[in-house]
DNA sequence: GTCTATAGTGGGATAGAC
DNA sequence: GTCTATCCCACTATAGAC
């Protein structure tokens, strides 16, 4: 068995106004990115000031950490469904992959960028984010962390504008879902 | 003929004590990261008060400007000499940048970690620093894309401990070179 | 549940005297 | 080449009143 976090952010069943709290938090992040969520900001937003955040969220780790959960969470379901809707689950994983982070950039840097602070997640959500990809690597583990870095390496190569402006992206990604295939 | 970029941060032949603010400015950014180089603690390293940092250097900009030049220089030579050394280039480039990464994970994240203000490096060094990749992947600039984009994620990924702890990495450095050859 | 007030810490950068 | 003084910005977080 595995044993019961010690830390926990927020409760199972999360209370409503801390709910407000977390999707306008969502929205903040979406539209100024990760240096634009701020708590004062956060606040402004919800029209209260920022102090009152803290008698429904207990830090603003803990904030972010239901953010990573909900991203997490949210790249299971996407990568789930383009695994049933494709007989080709590696192209169709990349494809999502790209798909996923370009259409929340922030939220995939707050995801990614930054050791995780497992302690603080809703329980088993890394393990079922991480499935699909296992499966698609034939249950190799190793292999499953080498499809990874391949995709993370394109998303935050391409977020961060470091690839030349006449790169074809869409030719590496197929180089590399053919090389690991 | 390339123009000339536009803004230069430090003359070509850089002033002595401006490469002494730099030189303590790599020191600093090696021992403490990203986030400890701060233009106060620099000054405080070097006994002096941070205003007069600025009279040596325009910017912080321009001073991480310096040092990232520096560290694609430094990656150019050891790129170089695996190259040399070795008759089976891919992998041994692979060897080479991570542990290049490993030996300064700092001085990496600062490469690699924002956009590029490529107006401020050395003229023609990201260039160099990409020549021995692109001739590793037989002239294929897409291809050497995506080489670049897996050792990257493996490096990052590596560096902000998200993979497991039981990971064999260097078995997924493995497969990958293989999967690329 | 929200407020005011405030603690404490950090940051980049500039003006002008010496 | 260095200094003092200062500006402005930002942030997380807490105490205690309402």
């Amino acid at each position: 068995m595995r044993p019961e976090p010690t830390v926990r952010p927020v409760p199972d069943e999360i209370a409503p106004r801390a709910r407000e709290i977390v999707s306008a938090a969502r929205e903040l992040l979406e539209e100024e990115g990760t240096e634009g969520l701020s708590m004062r900001r956060l606040a402004e937003r919800l029209g209260i000031r920022a102090p009152s955040i803290y008698k429904h969220l207990p830090s603003k780790q803990a904030l972010e950490a239901v953010l990573i959960s909900e991203g997490f969470a949210e790249w299971a379901e996407l990568a789930e469904q383009a695994v049933r809707d494709s007989d080709d689950p590696l192209p169709a994983l990349g494809r999502a992959y790209r798909r996923f982070a370009q259409s929340h950039p922030h939220l995939y840097r707050l995801m990614t960028e930054q050791a995780l602070a497992r302690d603080m997640l809703t329980p088993g959500i890394e393990a079922r984010a991480a499935r699909p990809v296992i499966e698609a690597a034939g249950g190799d583990p190793d292999l499953a962390r080498a499809l990874w870095a391949f995709a993370h390496g394109m998303v935050i190569l391409e977020l961060d504008g470091r690839f030349p402006d006449g790169s074809d992206l869409d030719r590496t990604w197929r180089q590399g879902a053919a090389a690991f295939a």
